[in-house]
RNA sequence: CGGAGCGUAGCGCAGCCUGGUAGCGCGCCUGGUUUGGGACCAGGAUGUCGGAGGUUCGAAUCCUCUCGCUCCGACCA
């Protein structure tokens, strides 16, 4: 393990910069934020962008390590690209032209083009294409540790969505597709190491490649309340998937006969779903919702779900192989069905009309009567309802059974997407004619895959998965010190001395120690002290040392102990190597 | 991008409606008393009231513009 600032003349509280605050700030909405600006680890400069005060750089840097040695086991090597890329790069991938705003352009002395970097497949593949001749080269995976900048629409909550972050991103380079199915591979595995090395509870989560044609991907989400994602996970088997991927397991039951005649209702002006359920007296899963969409490429089409269901625009998207899927606009709306937003229903429509898969099990139900105020009840299809095309598109909930496994059921879970891997196929290299000659002499596209992790992201994320009222809890391979040791009053001589002796041994057998020297009054020090959760605290007081002790505690555990003086380095050490296994 | 809100001391805020030249708590500095869970007393420093313009004898306060920041939304049929 790297040592980080080795000499000891600033590991002292006093000398240190620790700004930690009282009061939380006011523009601070999740814990991991309100921490780490109350601790000082990091300032806002602007939106979206910090300072790493040198409490929250030691947490960095420790993630960073970690993904390093991670990084280079798996056969990865580290480089560092610019952030700064030329415009023409980007021309020739087409994505100056493809990337919206959230690419920050600006022009050099000379009126030329650059952007910030949000990412580096350009650059990478410049690199591989002018360096990389042969098969025999391969396969390569390049990686960097690097800031990005990204001109987010809305940048919020500290480092989980800043607009500059630091991130490592990897790049590998196969000759075919099985070389970079077995890359993707290694960089699975290696991130399941990292963020298990870091203590933190995650899943590793199927994810949508979007319509790029990306053949798989793998989100780490890190599991916590805050988070901006929604995750199923099966309680039985390994499958995980975001919601915006998670298939629901359709079995194919047959349409049952209708029981009821149709009729038309008068609903006067119950427009939600619930509205009309509660107005009719029936459970909003015997009602359907009819959706009104416009895709991007102009179409207008109707989606039908079950009234208890939600839609999964993504899976739709990918089905009808368009960009996006939205709500047709009120107007649209009145003009396709005949009514007013609240009354849209499949009847007699002229436009494309798709279900998803468990409406075809549904019969005898309420759908909107496309007349102001009137919905029909006893419906059934395909007796009065004509229906294109079924298909899996609903979103997965908690509780629908598991698509991989007998038996097992979905459980949902909110996280925070901290890594993401990513089979890109041949779409860089394609566009940038980056090739290879094989053992037959001929040029070969190289098939890539990206993969990449937030590193001020992870810490976020580790921070709010460890805290209580008091503060911070970092598990240790992530805390910015490993040792805080505490002089209780430092005009007291022999805990002035004690202390120090202390905070030099540890020193020298190179952990990771803070000392608070400061003349401050125990209680600021002991706040101080849980604010910032260093893991394993020493106390040396008037007090203990009369019996010829000093008071260990944990702060993940809130254990304490009195250890006899001459053993608390041992002791240190052995909690230290504990959590090193 | 649409909507809402905020900008006053390092931090958290009051004052603005009803105009009269800026205040509270924490922090900071000095001295003293204190010293195992955010002490007490006494004294002190700190503001282009986000910026520009306007109204007025007079603007933190009213008006206009502008910049910055925060929150909500962008899957209601």
């Amino acid at each position: 393990m790297q040592k980080l600032h080795s000499t000891g003349k600033f590991m002292r509280y006093s000398q240190y910069l620790l700004p930690t605050l009282k009061e939380v700030p006011a523009d601070a909405e999740v814990v991991s934020h309100q921490l780490m600006l109350r601790t000082g680890m990091i300032r806002k400069v602007a939106a979206g962008i910090y300072n790493y005060m040198p409490l929250g750089l030691r947490s960095i840097r420790k993630m960073e390590q970690i993904i390093r040695e991670e990084m280079n086991r798996a056969g990865a090597i580290e480089c560092l690209m610019p952030m700064a890329n030329p415009a023409e790069l980007w021309h020739e991938s087409g994505r100056w032209e493809k990337y919206g705003k959230e690419l920050l352009r600006f022009k050099d002395r000379k009126d030329a083009d650059f952007c910030m970097g949000p990412t580096h497949e350009e650059i990478v593949t410049d690199i591989v294409r002018n360096t990389v001749r042969s098969y025999r080269q391969l396969p390569l995976n390049l990686y960097q540790i690097q800031t990005k900048f990204r001109d987010e629409i809305r940048p919020r909550f500290g480092l989980m969505r800043g607009r500059e972050f630091i991130m490592k991103d990897a790049y590998s380079f196969d000759l075919d597709d099985a070389g970079a199915d077995l890359s993707y591979q290694k960089m699975y595995q290696a991130y399941r190491n990292i963020f298990q090395r870091c203590g933190l509870r995650f899943r590793a989560v199927e994810a949508d490649s979007g319509a790029i044609g990306g053949s798989f991907s793998h989100e780490f989400m890190v599991l916590a309340e805050s988070g901006e994602d929604a995750i199923v996970s099966c309680d039985s088997c390994e499958y995980a998937a975001n919601v915006e991927k998670a298939e629901v397991l359709w079995s194919g039951q047959e349409t049952p006969k209708p029981r009821q005649e149709i009729q038309l209702v008068e609903t006067p002006d119950q427009k939600s779903i619930k509205e009309v359920a509660d107005f009719l007296e029936l459970s909003s899963s015997q009602l359907i919702k009819t959706l009104i969409l416009q895709t991007s490429t102009e179409e207008v089409i109707a989606v039908l779900v079950r009234g208890d269901r939600e839609l999964n625009a993504i899976k739709l998207a990918n089905l009808l192989n368009v960009d996006w899927v939205l709500p047709a606009e009120e107007s649209l709306v009145k003009k396709v069905t005949g009514a007013p937003a609240g009354f849209a229903g499949p009847i007699g429509l002229e436009i494309r009309v798709l279900a998803d898969n468990e409406v075809c099990a549904m019969s005898d139900y309420v759908v909107g009567g496309n007349v102001a105020d009137r919905h029909y009840i006893g419906v059934n299809h395909p007796r009065d309802v004509v229906i294109d095309q079924f298909a899996d598109l609903r979103r997965a909930e908690e509780g629908d059974p598991c698509p991989r496994c007998s038996g097992g059921h979905f459980e949902s879970w909110r996280g925070i997407e901290v890594g993401h891997v990513f089979k890109l196929g041949t779409n860089y290299s394609d566009a940038m004619e980056a090739t290879v000659l094989d053992d037959k002499g001929q040029a070969r596209t190289l098939v890539m895959g990206c993969y990449g992790i937030g590193v001020g992201r992870t810490v976020a994320a580790a921070i709010e998965q460890n805290h209580d009222e008091h503060g911070l809890k970092l598990p240790l391979p992530l805390a910015p010190f490993q040792v805080l040791v505490v002089m209780v009053n430092p005009k007291d001589e022999q805990v002035r001395r004690t202390s120090e002796d202390i905070y030099a041994r540890l020193l020298t057998q190179g952990v990771e120690v803070l000392l608070d020297d400061r003349d401050e009054r125990p209680g600021s020090k002991f706040k101080d002290a849980d604010l910032v959760g260093i893991p394993l605290r020493v106390t040396v007081g008037a007090r203990g040392l009369q019996e010829g002790v000093v008071e260990l505690k944990i702060r993940t555990s809130g254990e304490q102990s009195s250890v006899p003086i001459g053993e608390i380095v041992s002791v240190l050490q052995q909690h230290i190597d504990a959590a090193a296994d």
